[in-house]
DNA sequence: CGTGAAATTGAGTGTCGTCAAAACCAGTGG
DNA sequence: CCACTGGTTTTGACGACACTCAATTTCACG
């Protein structure tokens, strides 16, 4: 299923596309230069920082983003105040939701965060004109269901030990695509606070400290800073976080 | 966001295809006569019998599917035998993953069920051709995706009660989809046992079973025969469900 | 009826949530 | 350099909600 791009020389290409992510794995690889000139025009970089609010609940929905770097959270919340985190944006991720007017969950920056955003209407016209753009997009929906369904066996059937350490692993892998199970070590800056973690797996704050605590004195982690994480054993780690 | 379907005289449209419901709201409806005529012709209908399985885990899929009637339940497993629920399909529903050879996930009939299957190079050979089919496909997805996101809410911060007066509204409204909140009685039959709404809501069977107990003492519901439900006041089966 | 499976009910336990206090950390100003 | 402040994280004591194990009842089907 591998489609070999037509590689035409960079001129046509638009500067501020020339070295962007989201060009070489995102969904602006489906554009022509002629259609990224088009883009580009109406597109806007942005950075955020963190805990700035980038869609509100049941607001309408004017733009479309791709994440370039950091980390975006998607929440929803009941009425009562309890939140969950139902999904985490990394780059080169597209942002927004096609096809409704209303949004029905929140986004938020995790991390500090840079954005290159479109106007609705640009990015609607140029699905209509690529169905290329509608593929990539399609693409990366059928993963981010996949991910959902997965989080849902974590969140529906795992201990609150096991779901510290599918979390670990999951950022871990995020961070280093490439890490095989066989390195016993890595290490890497989480993304998240506690209550963030905590809003991703459906538990408490305390909860959480307490498992990354044991995770600690049972040395199979290290933590620096309360931010910087540093498995020691990845065997171990994944041997805890339930299959 | 509504397209007008260009009426051809039905004489073009295969028989097995007349009055299907996947020609009208499904992804059927994105090809035209000739198109349909060529996907008919590999075709084949299916009845398929409560608790068969249809896609094992890391089994390569040779097909997809519409689901014409009945309730397939998609589930995912731990190694330890644990097991979680991650979607419900209704007709008329496409079934299957598009670009994976291999399924991460089980998918099972929990009802009688009745499907027309593809072999999947048909389909694929129609996705690149049809746009319009990637855009339906494209639409479906986004749609279970909301879902998935929905009851990852439900999974992670919605008490046992509110889990099962959730799991009760969603069927009622699937059952009914011009169910308004203002009316206050339904009735309806449960497609899933109670071991398959533990497994859905992540709980056990004893704790299903109490709450449906609770809520029947509380006369909010009734039930017969163990599957037959009637909700007597849907707001007060609303009000328990955690909004 | 009689059988086996599904569902309910009960008693006891454990995991995780709640509430509260202490420790830690980063940043600010004396 | 140190004290002060606000926020985050950790730790502790306790309790409740949901799980486990077990017995009973109900249901579907021969």
């Amino acid at each position: 299923m591998v489609t070999v791009r037509q590689d035409v020389h960079s001129t046509g290409i638009p500067v501020l596309c020339q070295s962007c992510e989201a060009r070489h794995r995102g969904v602006c690889g489906a554009l022509d230069p002629d259609q990224l000139v088009g883009l580009a025009k109406t597109s806007s970089k942005h950075t955020i920082e963190p805990g700035v609010e980038l869609i509100g609940d049941a607001e309408t929905v004017d733009s479309y983003s791709n994440v370039l770097s950091g980390v975006v959270k998607l929440t929803k919340s009941l009425s009562d105040g309890r939140q969950q985190i139902v999904g985490l944006q990394f780059a080169p991720d597209f942002l927004g939701r096609p096809f409704k007017v209303e949004s029905a969950i929140n986004a938020e920056a995790a991390t500090a965060v840079s954005l290159c955003s479109f106007p609705r209407a640009s990015v609607e016209r140029m699905m209509r004109e690529s169905p290329e753009l509608e593929h990539r997009l399609l693409k990366q929906t059928l993963n981010e269901l996949d991910e959902a369904r997965d989080w849902m066996v974590t969140l529906g059937r795992k201990t609150a030990a096991e779901k510290v350490a599918s979390f670990l692993l999951m950022i871990a892998r995020n961070i280093d695509p490439t890490l095989d199970p066989n390195t016993n070590s890595t290490s890497f800056e989480l993304p998240l606070t506690r209550a963030d973690i905590a809003d991703f797996l459906g538990l408490t704050i305390e909860t959480v400290s307490r498992q990354l605590t044991r995770l600690r004195t049972d040395s199979v982690i290290r933590i620096d800073n309360n931010r910087h994480v540093t498995v020691d054993s990845l065997a171990r780690l994944a041997s805890r976080s339930g299959a």
